[in-house]
DNA sequence: CCGTCTGTGAAAGGCCCGTGAACGAGGCTG
DNA sequence: CAGCCTCGTTCACGGGCCTTTCACAGACGG
């Protein structure tokens, strides 16, 4: 399942380690540097897994404030987070967006073209 | 039978499970990608299970206001609904037609009483 | 057979989100 | 101190998803 197991400090998902207390993720056994504010998003996001955090919610646990209207900060760091992850483990998504709702952090795998013979 | 069953804040309805406070729904284990109107629509249905709920109060419970006469949003989203989780759980049917009536959700087999012998 | 109701694909418009870049603050180095 | 780098935030643009509406077809009931 997708769901976060920690080891101690050690929480993993997927092939995905990360070490909140020392600030280390590590993902295929390569760390994956990650400033103070990624390292929150994830951390948020991962003891989460297979639940959907609202971004209000996000914000709140990570920035410790209330999100303004228009504050677009979130979308950033999920996109860098996104990025850093996707660029470690390619062919696997981590960070699902659920429009309306919020995010949803999983191992899948990305979306395997599904041929479809439409005539467009 | 096909009654709601709610442990906590997880609706159960056959092999679906749904989490309206986290706007997650999942058939046979896989997640099933709702917007938010469309799981307005499936929670409205699924906690009324077993029942017949007409259009206009199904569709101030879903939008929150009259149904305007020959709006037919209803009849897009259960469309939407349906075909989503039809596609999740093939072979089962959810959300039954009653003409003149309204909608009513039970979890039954597509060939309960009208078997079919055509070729896909 | 006819009027009404519902199913279904597609188009239009609005809004949310993805994404690259600019800007300023703060730290490190020489 | 001056220059460079990293980090967090904000801006701007574009794309994609969501909702509503439209048009046509099929189903239903009298």
């Amino acid at each position: 399942m997708a769901a976060a197991a920690h080891d101690g400090d050690v929480f993993r998902v997927g092939e995905i380690e990360i070490r909140p207390r020392e600030g280390l993720v590590s993902a295929g056994g390569r760390i994956v540097p990650m400033s103070v504010r990624e390292l929150g998003v994830l951390v948020a996001l991962a003891t989460r897994a297979g639940r959907i955090v609202g971004r209000r919610e996000l914000y709140e646990l990570v920035w410790g404030s209330a999100l303004r209207d228009g504050d677009r900060s979130i979308d950033v760091y999920v996109h860098k987070v996104r990025t850093k992850l996707e660029d470690a483990l390619p062919g696997q998504r981590f960070i699902h967006t659920h429009v309306g709702f919020g995010y949803r952090f999983s191992a899948e795998l990305s979306h395997t073209f599904h041929n479809q013979a439409t005539g467009t």
